[in-house]
DNA sequence: TTGCAATACCTTGAACCGCGATGTATGCTG
DNA sequence: CAGCATACATCGCGGTTCAAGGTATTGCAA
């Protein structure tokens, strides 16, 4: 039931480059801070995406700081495709559950 | 991102009282095999809600067969109130971020 | 100028959850 | 009587996630 923090981190980075601090605090802002992942799930989940070739990363420094930018490959678009969907039939099989009729028939 | 299961399997059971084996193949039935939660799944949260107070169990022998069905407590279902209520918050929170704008704002 | 908060990176340890495998026992069916 | 479905149960592995800690720099405030 897992994948979440890697879901949202391939949305954010699909659509506009970002460094692992800033993902960070857009998650926690963009929900509304009921999703807050923590650096130390921001971080190894980069470099698990960059590894698996799904991520690059380049440097930048910024007023004195050291930044590493990442945007997602061809490759990480896909995944997010995939991530998405199964997401996707997920929720929409949970949901079905949980207000489905008691005796629940499948909706035509 | 967890307690799935601890959620479906106490909106099975308010909706109707079932036992462990009964609720394995409602899940999978239930969610069009989207979902499919083992039976080393099932009988450990059945034995942590009942300890905990919010499933109370009884024995029935049907057919020359053993089963123990559970039923929610009213602390069962205040628990599952309070589930229900944070998994619609988390999804509706990754929905948000999914299919939000790039720079999404906060929508009214 | 000293010290603290924020920025920015990273790793590590433990906790927890969920899953598959396995075990027991019984009833039904071929 | 062999094998499958029913019905219960536990256990250990592995994968995720988190909290905590560690380093270094910038900038502001006291």
């Amino acid at each position: 039931m897992n994948g979440v923090p890697e879901l949202l981190i391939l949305k954010l980075l699909q659509q506009e480059e970002m460094y692992g601090y800033e993902i960070v605090q857009a998650i926690s802002s963009r929900t509304g801070a009921v999703i807050a992942v923590g650096e130390g799930v921001v971080y190894p989940v980069l470099h698990g995406l960059e590894r698996d070739g799904a991520l690059t990363s380049r440097r930048k420094t910024i007023n004195g700081r050291s930044r590493i930018y990442y945007s997602v490959t061809p490759a990480g678009s896909h995944r997010l495709a995939d991530l998405s969907e199964s997401w996707s039939s997920l929720t929409a099989a949970i949901q079905n559950l949980l207000t489905g009729e008691p005796h629940g028939e499948v909706v035509q």
